[in-house]
DNA sequence: TTGCGTACCGGAGAGCTCTCCGGTACGTTC
DNA sequence: GAACGTACCGGAGAGCTCTCCGGTACGCAA
């Protein structure tokens, strides 16, 4: 169970390993295709570098998946600090929507990966931020007692076929109003 | 359910077609990591006749896979016509188990395309030849009536995890001898 | 601060994948 | 058998993946 994440020991180090990350991030999500190539020269570093931290296409591609979910689940105590309660599930909602869409560009690449443990790397920290955020709602009153953070998540899972674009984004703010109201504490039903 | 097998119409096209997938056998059960370009050399044709027949590296491999199970299965008549039954069931699984360790080669990549109706395609010829040999053989007295097919498929699947080699081929001719043996009209047992 | 060992950088380059297109020769028609 | 349309060939080449290795500068110790 050792986590053997190989983070490096020099700081320039650190700093090319999470540059990359940030570059492919943004070139993979605009195009599957994009050559290691163009986004070493993007991130200001040569081709051996980009290969050194990450010795396939896929690793580099695992990296960023990994990046956003640790990212994701971070962002729910940090909303958590500057807003309500409601409104920061609300918030975070509409950034795991927006996620979702960016992942499905991703998918086919990704679908390859996932025999490996990596549904459980993902939904563990994904699982926890619902968690945190529930919790918060229901001691501040806001939602209705003993939502468990499976159901929210499944009842999520719409998000995650929503295909990008500006229609979508539209589509997904209005289905996430729907289900954040059902969570409300003064809804009607049950 | 129309077989749309790309098959091209003049003559030359047929024979590349065919002498690129021969050349591919052998070379892919060598090493799996060929490259394309040197497979085009061997064949005496250039890298864009292989490619306009097999656009990717995947359909290349595929078209390898289907040629062998298809002369394994058309292999059973064959054999039929030389040898008595018994013999010529004998000498079938021969050659399965020598497939079966060279496919072992290749599994890595044929890993991947068993989501295709790949399984349905592979075993449907070869459980039409296992069929005919173990007729042949019933009806000439040489095994016990009422052996299924699938059964000996079964009973054969040790063959796909023999690895290949000298010491490979003397161990599943003797695991053959047994299975055959096991096979027969005489035996005591049952 | 200076100096040292080494972790790390990044470009040059070999080899591969895949495409494009002018040329060839196959099959057909008369 | 001759002439034609086109299916097909195959090499040149652009661009990519991945490696190797001389050079750089980071972290550390004194």
């Amino acid at each position: 169970m050792a986590e053997a994440r190989n983070e490096p020991v020099r700081a320039d180090a650190r700093q090319n390993r999470a540059r990359i990350i940030e570059v492919a991030q943004k070139a993979f999500t605009a195009s599957g295709d994009v050559s290691l190539n163009s986004i070493a020269k993007m991130a200001g570093v040569g081709p051996g570098t980009l290969y050194r931290h990450f010795p396939t296409r896929e690793a580099l591609i695992l990296a960023v998946y990994r990046h956003e979910v640790e990212r994701l689940a971070a962002y729910a105590p940090e909303l958590l600090e500057d807003h309500p309660p409601l409104e920061a599930l609300r918030l975070w909602c509409d950034r795991l929507a927006y996620y979702g869409r960016i992942k499905h560009g991703l998918a086919d690449v990704l679908h390859a990966l996932t025999d490996d443990g990596l549904a459980g790397e993902t939904y563990g920290p994904i699982i926890g931020a619902v968690t945190l955020l529930l919790r918060a709602c229901e001691d501040a009153g806001d939602i209705r007692p003993g939502v468990d953070p499976d159901d929210v998540l499944l009842m999520l899972g719409f998000l995650w076929r929503i295909s990008p674009g500006e229609e979508g984004e539209a589509r997904a703010a209005r289905l996430l109003d729907l289900v954040v109201d059902g969570l409300r504490a003064g809804a009607p039903n049950l």
